[in-house]
DNA sequence: GAGGATTGGTTGATATTTCAACTACATTCA
DNA sequence: TGAATGTAGTTGAAATATCAACCAATCCTC
């Protein structure tokens, strides 16, 4: 559904803070990623890699996996059939829901994580945590919040 | 060069904030896509609209373009090429530095943008700048400020 | 003004993402 | 029971993005 009468266009503060995020959260992942490459992950896979290994057992259902991850379902399948390649997961299929199948972390998947995230973290620090103001950094959670509500699905 | 000594690990609210940015990001720019695919644009190719619409004579030269849409050169030769097919830009070759060429919007470009603007930019309302407290949304600018600044190339 | 380095942009191969079917199993309900 | 509907996940083709060369023009520097 399209609103309809005069547009309400964004004054220029709210253009400047509109575009400043923008640009800062390309930058943002664009660096991250780069890091990351040097551990033959991207983005997505480490996000991947961290929430499997916080699941019971390290291991989740796709589609759940693909919420935690917000990844479409398709997406993911191709994503862990990669991982699946290079060892770092393994498909288990499900026994009480035959439908299913478990993402479950290797080991080498485990052992990939803990080599990356050191350094991961110092980055996401640097640039992210460490960066901005904590006032500001607290109020950013805040907003995000509010994003994710006003973007609930349905 | 990497990080070395005791990894400092996110604490518990600097994570959760984190984590709320990701999903945010992440739910913000579907969600904005999926509104601009309606006028048969996607947010990257939406952003190099308004871009050229802004820059004098509505043409900017390719580098200066994907500098302003954060694109690499590369993806934005491709961008360009798709747009041009589209009649949505063109190329006019540079006079003064042969290297060079202009990418100009075309009519049907400016056309598309005001038809897509409006309901663009209620989107951005919706989900972003009024779905945040105004307090908090200033100090979102400023983060993001700082952002870019710890992520300056070079 | 003749190399040699830089810059601006493109190309094409490869990798990733998206999209629209499609299969198989589960659940509901008559 | 069994037909209809919904859910889980995959597939393969088409669209898009990345990456490493590459060409051509400009800019230095001697």
């Amino acid at each position: 559904m399209i609103a309809e009468g005069e547009p309400r266009w964004l004054t220029a503060d709210q253009q400047r803070v509109w575009r400043a995020y923008l640009l800062g959260a390309a930058r943002l992942t664009e660096a991250l990623d780069a890091d990351l490459r040097q551990f033959d992950v991207d983005l997505p896979e480490y996000e991947i890699l961290v929430t499997l290994s916080e699941a019971p057992e390290r291991q989740l259902r796709m589609s759940e996996l693909a919420t935690a991850v917000h990844q479409s379902r398709s997406r993911l399948t191709h994503t862990i059939s990669r991982m699946e390649r290079d060892k770092l997961v393994e498909r288990v299929g499900c026994p009480t829901d035959r439908r299913g199948v478990w993402a479950t972390l290797t080991e080498t998947g485990m052992d990939r994580l803990r080599t990356a995230a050191p350094c991961h973290v110092a980055a996401v620090r640097q640039l992210f945590v460490d960066a901005v103001d904590p006032q500001d950094y607290a109020a950013l959670g805040r907003a995000f919040e509010a994003v994710i509500n006003a973007t609930e699905p349905g």
